[in-house]
RNA sequence: GUGCCCGUAGCUCAAUUGGAUAGAGCACCAGCCUUCUAAGCUGGGGGUUACAGGUUCGAUCCCUGUCGGGCACGCCA
């Protein structure tokens, strides 16, 4: 049999029925045509509702469409049968040969199989982690990490130009903060003490950093630091120091003293927190095309300019010796300062000519994975998108909600700035990053994720990515034995033989990976990936218990070889999109 | 208080976006290694989809209300 180069049988499949339905409705009339993969095998391979969608506009009994519909559907070499079913289902199934010789485009493609071309080649981009380079990594940057490579992957297959970019917050207070407690700390080491304050960053790394500087340059960075506490309260060293005024004010203190080497020292932690970040994320599996900087955005002077294009357009007003944009007249609940009475622009305004920034670079569609806790954001985005005469539905922004971490069945504590909590690293370190990068994704991004420690670090059975990568290495194992073991010879291979229920629901499974790939790049969810590997690796370790491969029969030995390096294929290219190792041995 | 998200088996979650008898894993019970890896397989029990209405051929999904949980409501980032 003669079949175009990469099938699609449910797209076939839809083209039939709307060849069919033209007989019975004008084609502009005709609603999409919906082919869905049926949950039973009595209910054939795939499963259409079209004729209960065309009972109100024909006023007709849905049962009586299907049947006319059947009627007038083009004979097809892939259409074993068809039939009406309950209310008025078209149910399809799919003959035997069309789901053997499918085998064989598989194996040819190999590592491409499962790519399409849903994206066109559009050029999108997904910016995701864009953590503050203050401090390490923790676990609720880990799932923004995870669910963006994976998305990005995805994407890519299905046939976007993928971007992946993180957005470097390196302009504003955070860093300075940072700055601030990284100069004290080697005060410290110099043996100057003077109270840190509460609302400084409290972590350890910072005392690294600070040892760094120290075995560099000594006491070169010292100047006249007990100058630091002018200004603050009489008695602050009873009290300690926990207002931001407070801290503001030690900041100012700090730029002056140091002057120049202000910015050597927010230089180095910058670029030893960013080099940090890079490595951690490498070593995850997740890397960026580009880094943004913020601070570049500054620089050029397209903050300034993005602004006085808000203005230009009369969206901005003055009011209490700020510059307010007017975010109602956008949906938001209310207007939003871009430029403080200071004459400091606030991050928004940053935000906003990022934003732009992204639209000029000509990108088709931008994708932000956003915490949760930023959703009262997303209007605001949007509404100055629209203001500069940008299409804010090119902006999607996917929520991730937060990942709790259960040790012992309990609640792992977790609070950013006493610096008590769990880091990515410490979770690759205890997890391993295929568990943790597999668990990530595991849940639909938008739930909240109950990320189970004791779970993903068991060797056994319970634990779901050894279930799939143990179905890899088995294939592998198998293959290792086969004393031929040319798997080319596979390539031309009868498999009119696979013919028992676990080999044709295996091959079926097998064709529904592009499908699945296409809707976890519509709906960005890659944990439509995660469960479909499950539901493969368990059809797989079924067949492996009831059936064996190496028989002597040569021609069946070879279509079940042929198979299963076909299931081999599948599970390393879905692994490869989550970031997930193929192990040949477990 | 206002806005957004959520509530599905004992636990953690799916459900092709309005489709057929709501499905998996874990946990629990009973079996399977002289055979390509038992990190595996086979069988079993378990549900008024928080609750009450509404929309229609059909609702876990859409609308209204109630209860319960999370998040956000700065001239912070």
């Amino acid at each position: 049999m003669n079949l175009p180069d990469q099938p699609n049988f449910k797209t076939h499949f839809a083209d039939l029925l709307r060849q069919a339905a033209s007989t019975l409705i004008e084609p502009d009339a005709l609603p999409r045509i919906e082919m869905a993969r049926t949950k039973q095998a009595s209910h054939g391979d795939y499963s259409c509702n079209i004729a209960m969608q065309l009972a109100k506009p024909l006023r007709k009994n849905p049962r009586e469409i299907a049947s006319l519909l059947i009627e007038a559907i083009p004979d097809s070499p892939l259409l074993e049968k068809v039939e009406v079913a309950g209310a008025g289902f078209i149910n399809l199934f799919l003959t035997h040969a069309a789901k053997q010789t499918f085998l064989q485009y598989v194996l040819k493609k190999g590592k491409t199989f499962g790519t399409g071309h849903y994206g066109q080649g559009k050029k999108i981009q997904v910016e995701f982690v864009s953590a503050n380079p203050t401090g390490p990594l923790h676990v609720g940057h880990g799932r923004g990490a995870a669910l963006g490579a994976s998305l990005a992957n995805i994407l890519a297959a299905a046939g976007f130009c993928v971007t992946r970019e993180y957005y470097v917050n390196d302009a504003g207070r955070q860093m300075d903060i940072l700055t601030l407690s990284a100069w004290l700390r080697y005060l410290e080491l110099n043996g100057i003490h003077l109270p840190f304050p509460e609302n400084a960053y409290q972590g350890d790394y910072v005392k690294v950093m600070a040892q760094l500087i120290q075995q560099a340059h000594a006491e070169r960075y010292v100047h006249q630091a007990d100058l630091l506490l002018d200004g603050l309260d009489e008695n602050v060293t009873d009290e300690g120091i926990n207002t931001d005024l407070q801290l503001d004010r030690m900041i100012a203190n700090a730029k002056q003293i140091l002057g120049e080497d202000y910015a050597y020292i927010h230089n180095f932690v910058l670029t030893e927190q960013l080099g940090d970040c890079r490595n951690d994320l490498m070593e995850f599996g997740v890397t960026f095309d580009t880094w943004f900087s913020e601070q570049s955005l500054f620089d050029n002077g397209f903050v300034a300019h993005a602004v006085k294009m808000l203005e230009e357009r009369g969206f901005l007003y003055q009011q209490d010796g700020a510059a307010w944009f007017r975010s109602t007249k956008f949906g938001d609940e209310k207007d939003r300062v871009v430029q403080r009475e200071n004459g400091q622009f606030t991050y928004f305004a940053s935000d906003i000519a990022y934003h732009l920034n992204k639209f000029e670079r000509g990108f088709e569609q931008v994708i932000n994975i956003w915490g949760a806790d930023h959703h009262g954001y997303i209007a605001r985005v949007k509404g100055a998108l629209q203001a500069l005469e940008q299409d804010p539905n090119k902006l999607e922004i996917a929520l991730v909600q937060f990942a709790v971490l259960y040790r012992d069945g309990k609640k792992a504590p977790m609070s950013t700035r006493s610096g008590e909590f769990v880091t990515l690293r410490e979770l690759r370190e205890e997890v391993g990053k295929d568990a943790a990068r597999f668990f990530y994704v595991m849940r639909k991004s938008d739930q909240h994720l109950d990320f189970d420690l004791d779970l993903a670090k068991s060797e056994s059975n319970e634990n779901p990515v050894y279930y799939v990568q143990y179905a890899h290495a088995r294939v592998c194992s198998v293959l290792a034995q086969w004393e031929e073991g040319d798997i080319s010879m596979l390539a031309d291979v009868n498999a009119e033989l696979l013919t028992s229920p676990a080999e044709l629901g295996l091959l079926q499974k097998i064709i529904d990976f592009p499908d699945i790939v296409e809707a976890a790049a519509k709906e960005f969810a890659p944990h439509l990936i995660a469960f479909y590997l499950r539901e493969l690796a368990s059809e797989f370790h079924s067949y492996y218990n009831s059936t064996r491969f190496l028989v002597p029969e040569e021609s069946l030995q070879h279509a079940r070889l042929s198979l299963i390096v076909a299931i081999q294929k599948v599970l390393q290219n879905g692994l490869n999109l989550l970031g997930v190792n193929a192990p040949e041995k477990m």
